[in-house]
RNA sequence: GGAGAAGUACCCAAGUGGUGAAGGGGCUCCCCUGCUAAGGGAGUAGGUCGGGUAACCGGCGCGAGGGUUCAAAUCCCUCCUUCUCCGCCA
């Protein structure tokens, strides 16, 4: 969520923003302000009266005391209530439409990314490793995975249905050893491990952005424990950003850094047609996610460390990649600077998005309230929250089965994996 | 799923409709004491929103949200969380 004061004082630079995000919300904002001096105005009257009314009502256990007749100051508090009622109304419906407005506006995208429509202008920032190069035709890795006997989506086709999977036997142990040495690497550098729940409540997805806006993309479930719907979560990041929602974090603990393992569930609506074939694109996925709390002053050397740590779980596995920084057109909702991990895939001849990493600034901060306090005695500011997947687990099995297949249909396993695979090769 | 109890500040906790939400611990400052302990005094409801150049003024804050009332921590409703017991379950 953006700052109301910033729209008030500067709204130009934000409709202009706006606009190198491929969004023209100059009526919003318009509509916004003009609500917004409205609402001002009329709290301002609710206001005045309730003044009013609490300086009177104090009057009447005095008057009483004295034994004097209240019913005329009673007639009049009665009107004063109904008014307070009236027009307190109109402030509460003013004050959530204009909130709902304000969340329905993405945020600002930092000045310094490149400005496109979308990602053909994104910018190539660094790459590692070059292209696996084959002696042989290579396979994809769904037909490795099939060939293997570890990867079965026509079964999970019948248990469930299209974009799910099961893996088997070596296939699934390859997952796990993937998410354990991820942890392990992470925790390793600072990251503490958070296992979080798999589902949230509507104020969590609200909080990181997912909600009001992207509704179609979540898994809504009516839950029979609660009243309130719950939310399978897309990503570990929501559960782990709100875990400080509403809290006033302690200034000299900062930065807080996380790493967590979850399964993570997409309706990928809007995607019918697109990588339909292996791991690629499904509705259930594992991720090991990186989150961090900061100060506003850090954030962006804390972004290029992040972004440096899920660097290093690819190299460790020696998978080639590069970096590229998405351009305003390509730049997520919450996102004020964003670098995709891509690695590369034989099967699809070019790198493939393997993880995102954010600065979301202040934009979740304010939309989930957590703060920070610094010294005794001074005020509590927003912190800058950031994350970017560590990476995702089963992009990371397709690209092991891709660049490390062998000639006769077997896979070599990474060095780094092998004291959690417990062997060197899948065949 | 059933029955009951509770939620007030950093902690404990009083408060069953009425003018500033007791008290204690802790913490901060001051006094006294050569130092420490003990003692005395003061401060300690976070935040946030609105107005004002400012000092300051005002609104909202007793788990959350509604309601009743001139007036709600207090009465009513819904929900959340915690605890105890029963049932069920990994």
């Amino acid at each position: 969520m953006l700052d109301i004061k910033l729209l008030r004082s500067d709204p130009d630079r934000v409709k202009a923003a706006m606009k190198t995000r491929n969004a023209d919300l100059d009526a919003v904002i318009d509509e916004i302000l003009d609500l917004d001096r409205k609402r001002r105005d009329v709290m301002r009257a609710v206001e005045d009266k309730k003044a009013e009314q609490n300086a009177d009502t104090k009057k009447i256990p005095v008057m009483k005391k004295n034994g004097e007749d209240t019913t005329a100051l009673m007639a009049r508090l009665k009107e004063l209530s109904d008014e307070i009622k009236e027009c307190g109304a109109e402030l509460g419906g003013m004050e959530e439409t204009q909130r709902n407005l304000l969340l329905s506006i993405p945020n600002i995208p930092n000045p310094e990314i490149p400005v496109g429509k979308d990602d053909a202008a994104n910018r190539e920032v660094r790459r590692w490793g070059e292209p696996t190069a084959f002696p042989f035709t290579p396979k994809a890795h769904w037909d490795i995975g099939k060939d293997l006997g570890i990867l079965d989506p026509e079964t999970a086709a019948k248990v469930t249905g299209a974009r799910f999977h099961f893996y088997r036997g070596l296939g699934a142990r390859l997952e796990r050893a993937v998410i354990n040495f991820f942890l392990d690497t992470h925790t390793a550098h600072g990251y503490t491990e958070i296992l979080p729940p798999f589902m949230v409540n509507r104020a969590s997805m609200t909080g990181t952005g997912q909600l009001p806006k992207f509704e179609e993309d979540a898994f809504k479930l009516a839950t029979k424990v609660s009243n309130e719907d719950y939310f399978l979560i897309p990503t570990a990041e929501v559960p782990v950003t709100n875990m400080y929602r509403g809290e006033i974090l302690d200034g000299a603990k900062l930065p807080l850094k996380y790493c967590a393992y979850s399964a993570c569930f997409r309706a990928e609506a809007g995607s019918a047609g697109r990588d339909t074939r292996g791991l690629i694109r499904q509705h259930q996925f594992n991720k090991v996610e990186l989150v961090k709390f900061v100060a506003p002053e850090h954030s962006y050397e804390e972004l290029e460390s992040l972004t440096n740590d899920a660097e290093r779980v690819l190299q460790t596995l020696g998978l080639p990649y590069r970096v590229v920084c998405l351009s305003t057109g390509d730049l997520g909702f919450s996102a004020a600077k964003t670098y995709d991990i891509e690695v590369w895939m034989p099967s699809y001849g070019r790198y493939v998005e393997i993880s995102s990493c954010s600065n979301f600034e202040d934009y979740q901060a304010r939309r989930a309230s957590i703060r920070y306090k610094d010294a005794q005695g001074g005020k509590a500011q927003l912190v800058h929250t950031l994350n970017g997947s560590g990476v995702a687990v089963g992009r990371t099995v397709a690209a092991i089965l891709e660049n490390y297949q062998r000639e006769d249909g077997s896979v070599a396993v990474p060095e780094a994996l092998r004291p959690y695979f417990g062997r060197d090769v899948i065949a």
